[in-house]
Order: C-alpha cells, then sequence, then structure tokens
DNA sequence: ATGTGC
C-alpha cells in the first residue's frame, strides 16, 4: 500500500485539506485534514494519514473521515480523528474511540487572581499531590461494592450528587450532563469493574494531569463573561479518564469484535480498526459497554473536583472562595447524532478519538448562559506551555460533524522523547519560570516534555481560522500534579 | 492510555 505524499493532497480551502476516494480503491468516501499548511508537512512524515486513508473504509463511513490539526498515530484509527458512520447499521468500532474511553477535560473557575496565590504555589502543589491520587495502578480512598460500581456505570456523575460530591446543579456544566442513559453495567466485564473498584477520584498516568493556570488573555469579551473567565482569573483543570476499568472494556469488546467481524464480511485494511454492525448484539453490547466507562470518567473527574476543592479549603481556608465547574467535555467517545450530510438530516453515530465536540450556539444542551455563545471547548497545551478556552461553533457542524482538537497532538513518540529529555533539568527550567511541577516519576516528566508535543497555538490557530472553534481566552499554567 | 510487551 502506497504512502499519502502531499501529491496526494487537495487543498479544498485556507486549512482544510482533502486525500480524493480515488487515492485508494477500498475508500469508501475521501479523507480531509484540518491543517495549516506547516503542521501538514509535520504530520505527512509519520503514518497517521495512512490510517486515517484507512478509517475511509470503515463499513457505512458518512461523508469524510477526518483528522484535525493535533493528529498523531494511534491505535487503528489515529488520535485527532472523526468519523461518522450509518446508524443504525453502519460500523462501531472501539479503536475510533480510544482505549481511554472517555478521557476528557474539565474546567473549574475560582475567585482568586494569579497575585492572591502567588506566595502558595508550593504549597497548593503539595496538597494538591496529596490529595489527588496520581500514578500508574494507584487506587484512590474511595472503595466500591459491587453494587455500587454498578450504580457509577448507570448513572454516572448524578452518583456524585447523591455522595455528596457534587450539587445538582453543576451537572449541567457536563457534557451529556456527565451520563449517558444507554449505559448497562452488564456488558461490563467483572474484571473491568474489579480494576474500577478502587480507581475513582484517580488521575493515572501518562498526560493525565491536574493543573493550576491563570487566564492570561481574553479574545472574546462576550464568551468569557458567559463562561465565567477574566483575566488573571486562577482556574484549574483536569485531564483524565475513565482509568483501569475503560482499558479494560475496550481490551474486552476489541477482542470480541475481531473475532466477530467474519459473521459480518468485513474486511479491513488495519485489524486495529475491528468494528461490527451498531446494531449487531456485539455492536450494541459495546456501545452499552462504552456508555458505562464514559459514565465512570465523568464520576471519576467529578470526585477528582472534590479532593482538588479539598486541597483548596485546606491551602487557602477562608479566603479561597469556590471553584465552579465551568465544563466538562469528553475527548475519546462516539455518539449518536443528528447532522445534515448533502443537504439532509441523519442520524449517525460520531466517533471522536482525540477529538472534542464543538456545538455551537443554540445548543439546548447547554447551561442556559452558554446556549448563545456554543459550547466550551477546552485545549490542553503541553506541560508548561499553555492552554485555551474555546467556544464550539454552526460552521464546525459543516466542516467536522461538530468537532474540534482536543489538545497539542504529540509529535514525538514516549520512546523519543525519553532519548531527547532530561527530566530533572526540565522541572528545574520549569520552576525557574514559576511553573511547579508535582510528578510521581521523572519518566512521566519526560515523556511530556514540551518538545514531544506540536505547538498548541498553531494548532489552535488552525482550527479558531478554519472556523470550528472561536479562541475565548488563553491560560498559563502556575501548578501541575501527574503521575 | 494501560495492574506498561505477540
Amino acid at each position: 500500500m502506497h504512502k499519502v505524499t502531499k501529491e496526494h493532497i487537495n487543498k479544498l480551502a485556507d486549512y482544510f485539506w482533502e486525500i480524493p476516494k480515488s487515492f485508494r480503491e477500498d475508500m469508501r468516501v475521501p479523507a480531509q485534514i484540518l491543517a495549516s499548511e506547516k503542521i501538514l508537512d509535520d504530520i505527512i512524515e509519520d503514518r497517521s494519514l495512512n490510517q486515517l486513508v484507512n478509517v475511509a473504509t470503515l463499513p457505512g463511513i458518512r461523508k469524510a473521515a477526518l483528522v484535525m490539526p493535533d493528529v498523531h498515530e494511534g491505535y487503528g484509527f489515529p488520535i485527532g480523528g472523526v468519523a461518522a458512520t450509518m446508524h443504525p447499521d453502519g460500523a462501531i468500532s472501539p479503536g475510533g474511540i480510544g482505549y481511554d474511553i472517555n478521557c476528557g477535560v474539565r474546567l473549574l473557575t475560582s475567585q482568586l487572581t494569579k497575585d492572591d496565590i502567588k506566595d502558595q504555589l508550593e504549597a497548593l502543589s503539595k496538597e494538591l499531590y496529596a490529595q489527588v491520587p496520581s500514578g500508574m495502578g494507584k487506587g484512590g480512598q474511595i472503595r466500591l461494592s459491587s453494587e455500587q460500581i454498578d450504580e457509577v456505570l448507570r448513572t454516572g456523575a448524578e452518583w456524585c450528587v447523591e455522595h455528596g460530591y457534587a450539587s445538582q446543579e453543576e451537572l449541567k456544566y457536563i457534557e451529556s450532563h456527565g451520563k449517558l442513559k444507554w449505559a448497562d453495567p452488564s456488558c461490563v466485564s467483572q474484571m473491568a469493574k474489579n480494576r474500577g473498584l478502587d480507581q475513582l477520584g484517580t488521575i493515572g498516568s501518562g498526560n493525565h494531569f491536574v493543573e493550576v493556570a491563570s487566564v492570561d488573555e481574553i479574545y472574546d469579551r462576550e464568551a468569557a463573561n458567559a463562561f465565567g473567565l477574566c483575566e488573571n482569573q486562577v482556574v484549574v483543570m483536569v485531564h483524565t479518564g475513565s482509568r483501569g476499568l475503560g482499558h479494560q472494556v475496550a481490551t474486552d469488546h476489541i477482542r470480541v469484535m475481531v473475532s466477530a467481524m467474519r459473521n459480518y464480511d468485513i474486511r479491513l485494511p488495519d485489524r486495529e480498526l475491528a468494528c461490527v454492525p451498531f446494531n449487531s448484539e456485539e455492536g450494541k453490547n459495546y456501545f452499552k459497554a462504552m456508555c458505562s466507562a464514559a459514565n465512570f470518567a465523568w464520576c471519576n473527574r467529578q470526585i477528582i473536583s472534590w479532593e482538588i476543592r479539598n486541597a483548596w479549603n485546606t491551602v487557602f481556608g477562608e479566603n479561597g472562595g469556590q471553584l465552579d465547574l465551568m465544563y466538562d467535555v469528553a475527548h475519546n467517545i462516539a455518539k449518536v447524532e443528528k447532522h445534515v450530510i448533502d443537504g439532509k438530516e441523519e442520524k449517525v453515530i460520531v466517533h471522536r478519538k482525540g477529538a472534542t465536540r464543538s456545538f455551537g450556539s443554540g445548543f439546548d444542551e447547554l447551561p442556559d448562559e452558554y446556549i448563545p455563545i456554543g459550547q466550551p471547548v477546552i485545549i490542553p497545551g503541553s506541560m508548561g506551555t499553555c492552554s485555551y478556552v474555546l467556544a464550539g461553533t454552526i460552521k464546525s457542524y459543516d466542516l467536522t460533524f461538530g468537532s474540534c482538537c482536543h489538545g497539542a497532538g504529540r509529535r514525538l513518540s514516549r520512546r523519543a522523547a525519553k532519548k531527547q529529555v532530561n527530566a530533572p533539568v526540565l522541572k528545574e527550567q520549569l520552576r525557574e519560570r514559576g511553573i511547579y511541577i508535582e510528578a510521581g516519576s521523572f519518566r512521566g516528566i519526560a515523556e511530556e516534555a514540551p518538545i514531544a508535543y506540536k505547538d498548541v497555538n498553531s494548532v489552535v490557530e488552525t482550527v479558531n481560522c478554519s472556523g470550528v472553534a472561536k479562541k475565548v481566552a488563553k491560560i498559563k499554567p502556575l501548578v501541575v500534579v501527574k503521575g
């Protein structure tokens, strides 16, 4: 199979490119790329665009297989990919969602400014590290019974309201209100449940983190006001997912699908794209399990917020004010949504893997004050660089099935990063720039070094200029806690 | 991403 090169790519518009269906005879739809010229030059080097072409062969795929500017290689599908398949008989593919089901980001807003907390950054970093368990395989303080894990899987963030970890009010500041109703714990294996029993309220490792940051620049005053953001304000960002439970759900169902595929006469260029029809027995079981794992992840991020609030109160006491949930987005998930294709509304299964939903104004799932603006889109940069808050747009429905990028996107493998980076030196350099890192291992710091990632500014510039989301605010890190 | 690798 031939590699994608620049000659195969047509320019459709500024920041928008296409590999036509004619590139390979097994493509069912074209492959489209959201990128600046420079980002396109970078990503053409690796296999991510070949993976994108593979995605374009999925049974029932509609309109186009897409990647966002933070694209990089992933399991089967590229990370930063979007694929919408026909409902109900098109494919559902766990590889199009990712092993970390409902990996996502939330942002909490405080009533403090960066000046208010400048002398307590070290204390805050230590307290957050103490209160929020992190690291591979790490458990937390909460031990669920087998009845309780089923409740968590069924009800997601709602479980937190009943158990004092959330207010009823804040649930509407979570994508899908923190619960997918198709969840069915009977489709989640005992092993997956066991792995989740003590993992609520833990961030894990890799690129997961808790970050305290301050608002550095506002681009859209009206949207910033609606989201509750202002200059120099301190905010807290959380990036994590469904931990070992979600990973086990993916593992279990990929195994089932790989062997079930032959019954549906599905042939694919890469076995990592394993999929079955959404309305098949295996497809329905996976979707119900995926929804359960997504609910677990929302519950997890909510309990982490409770831990952060406890740390906040310990460090700042009565001067700390409150931490309000601005929004919580998923970026590894599949959703059944309606989109207009060829002028007609269709129900599709939108796979977003390392891609954030970016629905525009008028979307009535949002809290009232966000409806005129569009949904918040939270884009973390790499460790020690800036991050962005954007707002979704109507235009994203036309271009990307209402989707946007999810981060800076890796440019170096973990291996390559470890070779190039001296973690203790990097930690010291960040400290000199006023950023306090608290991490369980130097390895994690090396793998997540800024050099291992694309420049988040140009990734965000791409989504902003192409119109799939609009910039609202930039935030700069003060404290980072990771595994 | 992940009780880290067919």
